[in-house]
DNA sequence: ATATATTGTTAACCAAAAGGAATTAATCTT
DNA sequence: AAGATTAATTCCTTTTGGTTAACAATATAT
C-alpha cells in the first residue's frame, strides 16, 4: 500500500467529515478512499474513523495520528521544495487561489506569459471570495485584496502591489443627478457598494486634511464587482472600485472618476503563502514575476 | 509510485553506498532498487545518486534529501508507535539486538515465554558483540552489557540487571597450580580473558579496602566468552567470567570460584532504545518484561 | 593489455495491488 | 413507510512493483 497517499486520503476525509466530499475532491472514486483508509487501518493497527453508513467521527487514536499524518505531508512537501530550490528548476503544479474580478481582469493575463517563461510549471487556478484556508484546501498560495491590514495565522503575507480605488459614475448619471464635490454629497446619491469587507458602504476618503470616513447607501449591493460596474455603466449610480476593474471604461470616456482633490483608501494586495522551512521556488518565482507584472501592466495613475 | 517506500530504499542505498547491497538487505533485486531509485529521481525532478556502474556519490541535491527522508521515515514510524501506544495493543516486529553470549544463553530463553504471552509480537533477533548503531541498522532496541558507564549519543540507556562477575577456574588446574589468594597471585596464573572491552585483561576486584585493578596474561584471549568458558573447563587456566555463563557449570562443581574475599568489578545489562517522542510499545513492554525475566532467572547470588 | 568479476541499467514478463462502476446495505429525513 | 444519502462490497480493468535475463561499463587480477 501506498502510505503516504493513503494518508493524504485519511487527511482530507477527515478534514471534509466525508468520504464522498474527500473522493470527489480527489479526483477518484469513494470506493478507492474507501479502501485506501480500511488499509491505514490495518496498516496501524487501529480503527482510526468510526463510521456508520451515515455519519463517521474520527476516534481518539485517529485523532492523534490525523495530527501527524497532516504534518508527514508537509514535510514530504517540504523535502520536494527543498529539492526544487536546490535544483534551481522550478517544476510542477502551482495551485493558486485569487479573488474573483482581480483573477479574471489581471491574474488571468499574466498567467500566460508566465507560462510562456517557465514551461516547465503547470497551473491550477481557482478565483473566489470567500475564506480560504490555504493549507486545509490545499493551495500553494493566494491573491487577496484587502484593506492594508496585517493578516493572521501562520501564513506569509507579502503586499506585493498597492490597488488605488475610485468614486465614479456615468456621465450620464452625473448628467443627470449631478456632481458631487465633497464627501457630504455622497449621502444624496445613490451608492452601489460592492460587498465583501465587512464595512464595504464605509467609504473613506483623504484631502490635505486626512481621511474621513463617509457611511453610503444605495439600492445595489453586489458580491462582484463586475456586477456593480454593470450597473454604473448602466447609469445606476456611483460607485468605488478599483483601478484595474474601470480604466478600460475610463478611457473609453463611459466612466467619470469623481473627486480628483480627495483620494479613496486604497487597498492593497497581498501574496499569501504557508511560512515553510523550503519555500516552493513555483510561489517565490511567480510572486515575483508577478509583482513585476502588475508594475507594468496596473496602471496605477491612469487618471491622477 | 509508493513515495515512502523509496524514500525507505533510498535512504538504505545511500547509507550503504551500493545499490546491490541495499537490495540484498532490503531482500529485494537490484533492479527493483535501481527502478526505485530512478522513480524517485522523477518524482522530486532531480538525480539524487550520481553513479557509474562502478562507484556511487550523492550528489548535494541527494544529500539534502536524505536527510529529509531520514527524518520523515523516522516521523512515520513515530506516528505509529504514537497509534500502537494509544491503542495499548502492542504488534508487529520487534527488531532487537543483544549481544552473543548473553543473547544465546539469556535473551534466548526469555523469548518464547515472551512471545507466549504476547501472540502478536514477532521477533527479529540478532546477536552479535560489534558496533551497532540503532538507527542505521533499523532495530528497535539493542541489550548491551558493559562496564556501568554512560553510553554516548542520542540513545537511551537504561540499567536493566547488573551482572556479577566472577574469577573462576576448574577443580583440576588449581590442584596443579594452586589456589591464588590475593588479586596479586593472579600474575602467576594463565588468566584466559573475554576480549571485548578495550582493557579486558585488566581485571578490577573490590574488598573491604576497596577496588584495585591488575593487569593479567594469560595464552588465550577470544571474542566470545563460551571459548573461554571451555579453555577453563579444559584446565586451562583462570578466567573472569560472567555469573550466567558458569553458573551450571558451579553448580555441577565442574568450575570453582576463587576470591570470596573479593567481588570482581560487575557489568551491567543495558537496554537501549532510540530517544523518540512515542516509544513503540513493544519495546517498553519488552524491556519491563526482560528486567522481571532476569531478577528471578538471573542468579545474582547462587555462590555468594 | 587482456580477461574476469562486479555493479547498475534495461527489457520482457508476471503477479499483485489499486482504481472504477455498479450494486448492496444501512440509516437519516420527511 | 418511502426516499435519499452515504459507505461497503463485488467484480472487472488497469497499473504498478517485482523478477529474471541479457547488457554495458568499470574496476581488479593476471
Amino acid at each position: 500500500m501506498d502510505v503516504l497517499s493513503a494518508m493524504g486520503v485519511y487527511v482530507r476525509v477527515v478534514d471534509l467529515k466525508s468520504f464522498s466530499l474527500a473522493a470527489a475532491e480527489l479526483g477518484i472514486s469513494s470506493s478507492s478512499v474507501s479502501k485506501q483508509i480500511s488499509h491505514l487501518e490495518q496498516h496501524v493497527g487501529a480503527r482510526l474513523i468510526q463510521r456508520t453508513t451515515r455519519r463517521l467521527s474520527v476516534t481518539e487514536v485517529g485523532a492523534a495520528y490525523y495530527e501527524k499524518c497532516q504534518q508527514i505531508i508537509f514535510d514530504v512537501e517540504d523535502a520536494e521544495n527543498l529539492v526544487s530550490q536546490l535544483q534551481g528548476k522550478p517544476r510542477g503544479v502551482l495551485r493558486i487561489n485569487c479573488n474573483m474580478t482581480f483573477g479574471q481582469l489581471l491574474l488571468a493575463k499574466a498567467i500566460p506569459e508566465f507560462m510562456e517563461q517557465y514551461p516547465d510549471i503547470q497551473f491550477d487556478v481557482t478565483l473566489d471570495d470567500g475564506e480560504v484556508d490555504l493549507i486545509r484546501d490545499g493551495f500553494d498560495m493566494a491573491l487577496r485584496i484587502t484593506n492594508p491590514q496585517l493578516p493572521d495565522s501562520s501564513l506569509i503575507a507579502r503586499e506585493i502591489a498597492s490597488i488605488p480605488m475610485f468614486i465614479c459614475a456615468s456621465p450620464e448619471y452625473l448628467a443627470v443627478h449631478g456632481c458631487p464635490s465633497t464627501p457630504e454629497d455622497l449621502k444624496d446619491h445613490n451608492c452601489l457598494v460592492f460587498m465583501l469587507a465587512s464595512n464595504a458602504n464605509a467609504w473613506t476618503l483623504a484631502d490635505e486634511n486626512g481621511p474621513q470616513t463617509i457611511l453610503v447607501n444605495g439600492d445595489l449591493k453586489a458580491n462582484n464587482s463586475l456586477v456593480v460596474r454593470q450597473a454604473v455603466l448602466a447609469h445606476r449610480g456611483v460607485a468605488n472600485l478599483a483601478s484595474f476593474v474601470i480604466e478600460r471604461f475610463v478611457e473609453a470616456d463611459q466612466i467619470k472618476v469623481l473627486f480628483s482633490g480627495y483620494e479613496p483608501e486604497r487597498l492593497s494586495l497581498f501574496a499569501i503563502y504557508p511560512d515553510r522551512k523550503y519555500m516552493s521556488p513555483k510561489v517565490g518565482l511567480f510572486i515575483e514575476f508577478f509583482r513585476d507584472w502588475l508594475e507594468i501592466n496596473l496602471q496605477q495613475e491612469f487618471l491622477l
